[in-house]
DNA sequence: CGCATTTTTTACGGAGTTTTTACGCTCCGC
DNA sequence: GCGGAGCGTAAAAACTCCGTAAAAAATGCG
């Protein structure tokens, strides 16, 4: 995996210095702003996986940097402050941030913080979509959904389970006993006719002419195989 | 609308009190745990949005709570702890937890950080962006109330949960079991009648006719799925 | 404690799915 | 041509799953 990528903003040079040792140090992708106007168009054009930012910042509240990145950003914001107080905590919290660590604060600390960040951004990020294309037919392996010309095919769990079998051996000869095995389970070796009745099933739904398979196709004293490209 | 659902565990007594006046007066049901068996049971059982964790407690070691539960679950843990020591806050958060709080804390803070959690939890990191549409059904994930066209549908926390864990994967099918885990906790796997039952329930709420659902589909063999654009 | 709400159990009809059985077809070699 | 093996189709039988209702148990609340 690529090392993260941190925005930071930070008016103070020495506790930047500071900071850029400890997150490079740590191997992280680290881009630094000194002001709210320069921090906001970082985020922006280097889409960070999380963001530092010190509250108090020459050009702009650091309230209003989480606010704006907000509108169109949901990238972990940690804030860092020295002031301390309560309302300042609640404030930035239900502005948008994330965290709130106060300075003066450990290294240690905030690269546990960090990570945390992490961790949620990873889990938030959803699989993209793994559809299968073949010809007029469309197989979202994800949504579990088939279509055939734009139209939604339904199908029953044993004729997906075939069906993504095949897909998954696509251009290959798939024999009857993979077949089996893979959708039936062990133990059903010698029930070959399911599979043909399976397949007859299967094409009445996919093909244009049953009797002329474009997709599901039959080799003969083998198996099947899924057409491909 | 049901109330977040919070799980406090905690050994003392004083504190126990404090939060749950704090929590309660916030509008969360709060259901206490006074050692770590009790509050992983709680967790199980309870399926809360959130979790408060003492990291001292009688029985286990509080770091040992947020592994088991990290197990089988992602519930937002935030840990108090009257120590704080670097070392104490980097466990905790790398074992799992989400937020690390030092004795003395605030009421505000716990609160505010409470909100982060529900936040992350409702998939959303800006108060504003939590509201799912679809159609005429209007889910404020925060606020936690559910309008049909217009109308506000009251929901028990059990049908509440079964919606926003479909919302969670909408478009998508999610499988019983995978609706058992995260609606009723582990070790429900063969209650599959119970998905049955609450599906009734929540179509007869939200659908104009039940019988032809419009948004809770059902993908048969598998599962269901909340039907997307 | 008693009441209202919610959750858990149980039962059943009907729809849909899987399994089983049967039969016609074609492609072979004989 | 004949017969057998493998393939495709159809339909019956067995089975599973879905939706619903309603009873029973648990829970929350005053």
């Amino acid at each position: 995996m690529p090392e993260p990528v941190v925005v930071l903003i930070e008016d103070e040079p020495q506790i930047r210095r500071f900071l850029r040792a400890t997150l490079t140090g740590e191997g992280y992708r680290l881009f630094e702003a000194p002001t709210a106007g320069a921090g906001v168009i970082e985020i922006g054009s280097r889409q960070p996986d999380a963001v530092v930012l010190d509250l108090v910042l020459p050009d702009m509240d650091g309230l209003e940097v989480i606010r704006r990145v907000r509108q169109w950003s949901g990238v972990p914001i940690i804030v860092l402050s020295a002031r301390g107080q309560e309302r300042d905590k609640v404030c930035a919290l239900d502005a948008g941030a994330d965290d709130y660590v106060s300075k003066p604060f450990s290294s240690g600390e905030l690269l546990a913080r960090l990570r945390v960040a992490l961790r949620h951004a990873a889990g938030a990020s959803q699989p993209e979509n793994a559809v299968f294309k073949l010809g007029g037919l469309h197989v979202d392996l994800l949504r579990r959904n088939v279509m055939l010309d734009g139209r939604e095919v339904r199908l029953t769990p044993t004729e997906y389970k075939l069906l993504t079998t095949l897909i998954r051996y696509a251009g290959r000869v798939v024999t009857h006993q993979q077949l089996l095995r893979e959708v039936w389970g062990p133990n059903h070796d010698s029930m070959a006719h399911y599979v043909r009745v399976y397949m007859g099933h299967l094409r009445h739904k996919i093909e244009a002419e049953p009797a002329r398979p474009r997709y599901l196709l039959t080799e003969p004293g083998v198996g099947y195989r899924l057409a491909d490209g």
